[in-house]
Formats: structure tokens, C-alpha cells, sequence
DNA sequence: CGATCGCTTGAGCTATCTCAACCGGCGTGG
DNA sequence: CCACGCCGGTTGAGATAGCTCAAGCGATCG
């Protein structure tokens, strides 16, 4: 994820081996534009078929379900080099809503054109499963997170590792990154009552370890953080072999 | 997911569009045989590098994490049709390990001609991502249930959507399929105690809706096991579309 | 025959939930 | 410019689902 989107020269997949002439000017077609969103619109409803893929350039999002219940399982956060739409592009429909949480610029694809992607370009092809696969396991840790970790912990590890993907992409200065959501939202990620979720950023807050505040997060302490969250400190990022 | 295996004619690859002479011809070489394993075989384990792929020709396995306090997250469960080591082909190494629960019959593939699948094979590239998506998809699924449903809704759900996956695989008779797991391992897969696992199997049997036993599992009444899981009679298999 | 393994059941404990109230900031409309 | 309403955040209190500890039971196996 760490470097996506740097050396593509039209910035629309990431890329993560050089293209070709041929490939850059089928990469021209197969980019439809770039489409610049306010914060709070819907990027892709669940359920619904849309003809375009996304490939985020700036901004923050959210992915999630909504369930019968009325409630909302956040499925992950969105940032700057990330995917959307695979499932729309590969099954009939989307799984999954995707939302922007502040204003976002994306990379606008044709899905009609992914199967000529595939087709073509195998190297681009593989860099799309490369990306799945990295999804796959992501949603894998947070599966055990949410089976097994308690409400600190799941909290904290969130922190981490959102942490050191923010300042993968240079999101991050110093200690600090943006982080403009609202509770509720880290609520409804990591499977927690608003009022718990509340309670224990309090908690980490008292105990100078880390804070979240006017939609920005401060890591006071990174080491004991890092406890909380039973991880060790370089974990979190990850790193994308040469084929 | 639902007729995998059943018209490639290696029955290698989970495979969804008809195969070309010069496909099969490369199969056989990317095939580089069958595995038997037994019971309690792993299969992959987390962090290794393995060099081989597998589909699952037949038998039931389990991939799961181990977290650093020593408990297990279940991640899924593995029938047949379902494809081992996708993040080992396409990462540097498997994020989690899978272990034969019962005997299983494996398709083995060669690591290293992954990438000349995508290159000279796209449509069976497109098939590997649309595992991945579906994958991607079940996680999210099986997310939104740790985050938000209690002891018997999850119960009641994996029964339900097990079911209705075994039965699309003709593993299914009637109204039973066989489930040679332990009570642990489902505790481990939906984020339950060993304890209130076992009580909660004993409330469904108790109001005659579902019987687990001996490693097979009875769905007495389907209606009302899914009315407990939230869940329309209907829902819970993958239809794979054409490109 | 003893040991191990998976399942079952009881009892008490606590993390987390729900309900409910309050607070400050901000945007809107009078 | 003020008042009101709304939204997000904060805090308290009581209720409970699910956890842990602990013990017993039947089957299988060496």
C-alpha cells in the first residue's frame, strides 16, 4: 500500500512495477477522469451495480454494511491510494457502501474495461488481486480483533496501525495525522457502544498514552500504546513484494 | 462458488467460462499433482512461504490465525471448491495458517507459474480475483457479525449460511450435512467462549431448531433458524456471473 | 484399567450495553 | 444579534450477556 499511486505515471492504479508505452496509453482510455466529491456523499451504495471504479487520490472514506438492524459495521477506512469497487467490478454488485468522510478526489475507471485490463495487462491484473489479497488480510486481523481483544485494546491497535499507514502515505507529522471521523464511526469499526467507545478514549486519554480531538490524533505515547494494543511497534504496513 | 470444480476439466482451478485446448495444455503443467492429507494435517501455516497452491478437491479444513496470546481466530471454514494460498502466491507469505479437519484430497499448483497465469491465462486470472473478492466479501459478512450480533444470531447464521453452502456443493442430505468440528472451533471462529458456545448449541436443540452432533449437523426447523439469524431463507450462496 | 479428549452444566464475576441526562459549539432563522 | 435546535461529545447508573473457573461425564484408546 506504502507507496501506491508514486511511480504510475497517470496516478490511477497502484502500481508497483513500470509500465510500458503500450500500457500507459491504454491506462489513458481505461481512466475516464477524475471526479472531485464533498464530504459526506455516498461513493457506492450497497447493492447497487455502478458502471465506474475508484482509485482514491486524496481524501478520507469510509467503507460499511448497513444491517437489517438499522446498524452499521464500518468494514474499514479509506485513504489515499486505495481501491474501490472491486466487488462491483468482478461480481455483479457491490457488498459493501463506501462513503466520503471529508472531500475526496478520485480516479474515475470504466468497469466495463477492467476485463480488457485483465486481458492485456496482466501486470496491472495482478497488482489488482495483490491488492484484494492485502485486503483479504486486513479484514482477517480485524476478524481477530473483534473476537478476541477487548475494548482498549481494539481501540488502540486501531490507533497503531492507522497510524503507521497514515505515515506510510505522509499523512502523518510528528505524532500527529488527521483522523476526521467521529466516534461513532470508530463505534461502529471496531464493534463497540458509542458510550463504551467514549469511555475508553477517555481512558487512554487520562492515561497520556493517546488523543483524539477536533478530528485529529495525537500519539503521546507510542510504546505504551503499542501494549495496549499487543503489537509490536513496526508491525502494521504492508509491503509489496516484486513479482 | 456453487459449481466450482465442476467444468474444468483438470478440476484444478475453480474454473467459470470454458477452457481452450492451449488452456488445458498449460493446466497440466501448472498442476503439478495431488495431495492426500490426513486429519489434522496443516496445510499452510502462518508466516511460511510456501511454494504450493492448492485447491481443495475434497474434505473440510479450517484457516485461522493464531494471535499472540495463543488463542485462535477462526477466519473460515474450507470446503471443497475453495482455494489455498492465494496471499502466499501473490504476498510474500501466508497471513494465516489452514489445517485439514477431516482427510482432504488437494490439487497442488506450482507457486512460481503463478505469474504466468496471469500473463498468458487472464481468464483464469479474472477467476482467482473473483475468489479473492468473494473472500473479501465473506470476511466482511462475518465482520459485521462479531461487531454486532449476540451468542445465538451467530450460531443461528453460520448454521444457516454452512448449510446453504454445503448444499449447493451436494455435500448436503436432506436436512443434514456433515460438520466433523469440535464446539471449539466454532467458538474460535465466531468469537464465543468454548462455554457459552456449548450452552447456546443447547438452547437451539432445546427449542427444536437445530441439532449438532456427532459431526453432523441437523437443521430441524430452517425458518425459525433463521429468523434467529436474521436471515432471508434465501440468502447465503455466491452466484458467480459471466465476464 | 487409567488417561485423555470433547462435551455438559453450575456459579459467580465483569466488561460492556442501554437508558438518560447534560454540555458546548455552530448554524439558522427571526 | 440573539435564541433556538441540533449534533457530537461526555458522564452516571443500572442491567445483562458472556466470561472464567471448576467439576463431572461418557467415549475412545493405548
Amino acid at each position: 500500500m506504502v507507496k501506491s499511486c508514486r511511480n504510475c505515471p497517470l496516478r490511477e492504479l497502484p502500481v508497483f512495477s513500470p509500465m510500458s508505452d503500450r500500457e500507459v496509453d491504454f491506462m489513458a482510455t481505461f481512466k475516464v477522469g477524475e471526479l472531485d466529491v464533498e464530504a459526506g456523499a455516498t461513493l457506492m451504495l450497497e447493492g447497487s451495480n455502478s458502471p465506474q471504479l475508484f482509485t482514491v487520490l486524496e481524501g478520507m472514506g469510509l467503507r460499511y454494511k448497513t444491517l437489517p438492524s438499522g446498524e452499521r459495521q464500518v468494514i474499514n477506512i479509506v485513504l489515499p491510494g486505495d481501491f474501490i469497487g472491486l466487488q462491483a467490478g468482478v461480481m455483479q454488485e457491490m457488498k459493501h457502501s463506501a462513503e466520503a468522510t471529508t472531500a475526496m478526489k478520485l480516479c474515475v475507471f470504466d468497469r466495463k474495461n477492467l476485463w480488457s485490463l485483465f486481458r492485456d495487462h496482466p501486470e496491472r491484473a495482478y497488482d489488482l488481486t495483490w491488492l484484494a489479497a492485502v485486503e483479504e488480510h486486513m479484514l482477517g486481523e480485524s476478524l481477530a480483533v473483534l473476537g478476541h481483544l477487548g475494548g482498549i485494546e481494539r481501540i488502540a491497535r486501531a490507533f497503531v496501525l492507522l497510524f503507521a499507514r497514515a505515515s506510510s502515505l505522509g499523512l502523518a507529522e510528528g505524532a500527529q495525522m488527521p483522523l476526521p471521523y467521529k466516534q461513532q464511526d470508530l463505534a461502529d469499526a471496531l464493534g463497540l457502544s458509542l458510550v463504551h467507545t467514549n469511555k475508553t478514549l477517555k481512558r487512554l486519554r487520562d492515561e497520556g498514552v493517546a488523543e483524539w480531538r477536533n478530528g485529529t490524533l495525537t500519539i503521546v505515547d507510542h510504546d505504551r500504546l503499542c501494549e495496549f494494543a499487543h503489537l509490536d511497534s513496526d508491525e502494521g504496513v504492508m509491503q509489496r513484494p516484486l513479482i
